[in-house]
DNA sequence: TGTACATCAGTGAACGCGCGTTCACTGATGTAC
DNA sequence: TGTACATCAGTGAACGCGCGTTCACTGATGTAC
């Protein structure tokens, strides 16, 4: 993507591409606004013509993702049919499937320390992904008998958490080396979860 | 704890938690060496004759962390006492519990980018954690018939994912509020799961 | 089609700041005699 | 008990660095006539 003279065409997105490799290399903490600058070949100054500041910028690459996330979710969830179960592992599959291919967009969601509430934008989007989320519990859930199924947002809060802690402490390749593939390990975990609920036969 | 004269007495410790303070109040990315040297009276400079440099600092603080965490995770299996399944789901509630009272310690553990295998006391130790999770895992494990039963060290990875994907998710003050307080979220779902394994009735 | 001009994206120099780290030093402590 | 001296914990000044941000500017673009 080479710089064609004096304006750059699309700055605004490439400094967010290059937040978003800086930040996959490095950590959230290893991203500056002036190396992203330099990265996307420009002043740094040059930023604030698009973002009022490195925050932003991230919160920006947040929201992208969220919406992607949201997206990709969804779409597991539609392809995954027609039974609610295939679906909602599909949703499963597909978080961690997102946060392997977009690992620069995960960490500024979920490690970058903004807070989702940043902009309505923003919360817009993590909402919209809680959502999608959500749904897929409550419609699975329906096959429960009434007295004995949980809340939808309890029941997707457990999913979300421990698909959470796989990334964080299974998919990183600092630290602890998993002793097993972290996608087996969500998928067991998963089924193991949803046969205590009933939704699949003891035997399986 | 007021500094009695030139020398201080114990700077080393006072650094540690100095450092846990501020990671506590800022995060990991807040926490400066400098800052820390400040908060512990003393010159950035003094710290130099204690640890090798910041990241010695923050591992250090780790280390610590996880010792605190395997004997107090050690103790409430012990105390949990005499089921296994008590036993287990006591460990389960000092994960959480550790986690929200020592927040300092938990976030040089998992947050702050540094390497568990950077010394080998600090693998040490983090090792130390693992097993006492493993060896619950292993004898409550016991109770599943053995051509059903999943690896020990998979079944705790499971209940560690889910107990970190809480604490990160929903039992900061950043972002999501939860919809459920996170203990009764994880102890609902470490109960699913365990009856998933089939080691608590379904009715229950 | 050609010219004048408004718009605005990006420049480059400068700023103040706090960082981690080094160094020669100095003051307190504790031990040998 | 008193003195000399080795040890070493902490000082304070200095360093080079890269950061985020500001500012007056300049060069490219596109539109009106």
């Amino acid at each position: 993507m080479p710089k064609r003279g004096y304006h750059h065409g699309n700055l605004r997105q490439a400094l967010i591409e290059a937040a978003l490799k800086l930040i996959e290399e490095k950590g959230p903490t290893g991203f500056t606004l002036s190396e992203a600058a330099k990265t996307a070949g420009v002043t740094p100054a040059a930023v604030y013509r698009h973002f009022a500041g490195r925050e932003d910028l991230i919160a920006e690459a947040a929201r992208q993702g969220f919406d992607m996330f949201a997206d990709l979710m969804q779409y597991a969830y539609d392809t995954g049919q027609p039974s609610a179960l295939a679906a909602f592992e599909a949703t499963g599959r597909a978080y961690l499937a997102f946060a392997r291919r977009h690992p620069g967009h995960y960490i500024s969601m979920f490690e970058s320390g903004i807070s989702v509430n940043r902009t309505p934008e923003l919360a817009a989007a993590a909402n919209r992904a809680k959502a999608v989320l959500e749904r897929a519990a409550g419609e699975l859930s329906e096959h429960i008998p009434a007295e004995k199924r949980p809340p939808a947002s309890m029941f997707s809060a457990h999913i979300w958490a421990m698909s959470h802690g796989v990334v964080e402490l299974y998919a990183r390749n600092t630290g602890t080396a998993s002793p097993f593939p972290p996608e087996d390990l969500l998928e067991t975990g998963i089924g193991i979860y949803l046969r205590g609920l009933g939704l699949i036969e003891a035997d399986k």
